[in-house]
DNA sequence: GAAAATAGTTGCACTGAGTGCATATAGTAA
DNA sequence: TTACTATATGCACTCAGTGCAACTATTTTC
């Protein structure tokens, strides 16, 4: 992370990390599958977490309601200075960039597959991956806007409001 | 494309491609900026489309319907036995499917620079921004349903059905 | 405590993507 | 025909990523 700041993602090799880090080139790439993961497995497994909330929350609960307050709880659980760093450094890649979005596509799928545990009734099927789009898009839409203001607001408040926005744009239309 | 269908994306050589077209290699970089990009200039320009449709509908129309409509045009003009095989081809290669995913993000702001234009009161920003993020997601649903459905139904009424089903998650919760 | 099995580490050589630079080959204007 | 410009190409280089074999440390087993 200190090369990376100091340099650049690009402007670092995986030859300067494995020697900063005390390991050979060839070692670094028995632990990361590419340089990109260096970034990219430090945010891999919100996904999962994610999901794990939706299986803990209370039955009675619709599952707009589930996936916004999974949400709350796990972002919550987030030291935010390090997020603001991490997303600063990734914007300076556009493969991890690229990637990064990718994995939003993952987190979709575990929600999904999460929902999907609870409401099993096929004619269902559409309602939860459109629950799950939104609320994968929700998380992310509240980090860009973290990020735009600079962590000047809590990010709390901001993925509250954008479940609200989105929930108060389809009620109101 | 030949080549990819045959050895796959992965097992094709740069080389192998500038043969097979009748250019060096040196010039195949000239066109292309990666071996992602043969790929993905493919749909790349479905963006700024959609924004060209948003800005061309009808001023009475709530942003929902006009992104809808839009989505709607747009999408009837793609010839879709195409976009079968070069959804299967992008499957192949974990970058390009990356960078396809980061596509639909700029689609997305392309979309809320053009509802922008239309709705520019500040206190706006978040729906708008909500909106746009929608329907690029259920664009891409409805996409992913059609891959995942082989064709057998029109990408047209997938997609009617994604927006359909947006709406009636979101009105009766 | 020595020998043997196992896990982690490293070096080496190779492939293939992508780039900078200098040059060549059109194609076009004068 | 000449001068100019755009495109095409060759060459050499950097760097990411991989397969393989050897090497070292750590346990396990007798």
């Amino acid at each position: 992370m200190r090369l990376f700041i100091e340099k650049g993602f690009d402007g670092t090799t995986v030859d300067e990390v494995a020697v900063a880090a005390g390991i050979s080139r060839r070692t670094f790439f028995h632990y990361f599958d590419s340089k990109d993961d260096i970034l990219l497995s430090l945010q891999s497994d919100i996904g999962e977490l994610f999901a794990a909330e939706v299986r803990r929350a209370p039955t009675a609960d619709t599952p707009f309601e589930v996936v916004r307050d999974a949400a709350l709880t796990v972002c919550a659980s987030f030291p935010h200075d390090d997020m603001l760093a991490l997303d600063r450094l990734m914007r300076g890649s556009a493969s991890v960039q690229a990637r990064k979005q990718a994995s939003y596509r993952q987190q979709e799928e575990a929600l999904f597959s999460a929902l999907r545990e609870r409401w099993p009734e096929p004619e269902r099927e559409t309602r939860l991956r459109v629950v799950a789009m939104v609320a994968v898009g929700a998380t992310r839409l509240a980090s860009e806007t973290f990020s735009r203001e600079n962590g000047t607001r809590p990010f709390d408040a901001i993925l509250r409001d954008a479940f609200d926005g989105l929930a108060a744009e389809f009620t109101a239309g």
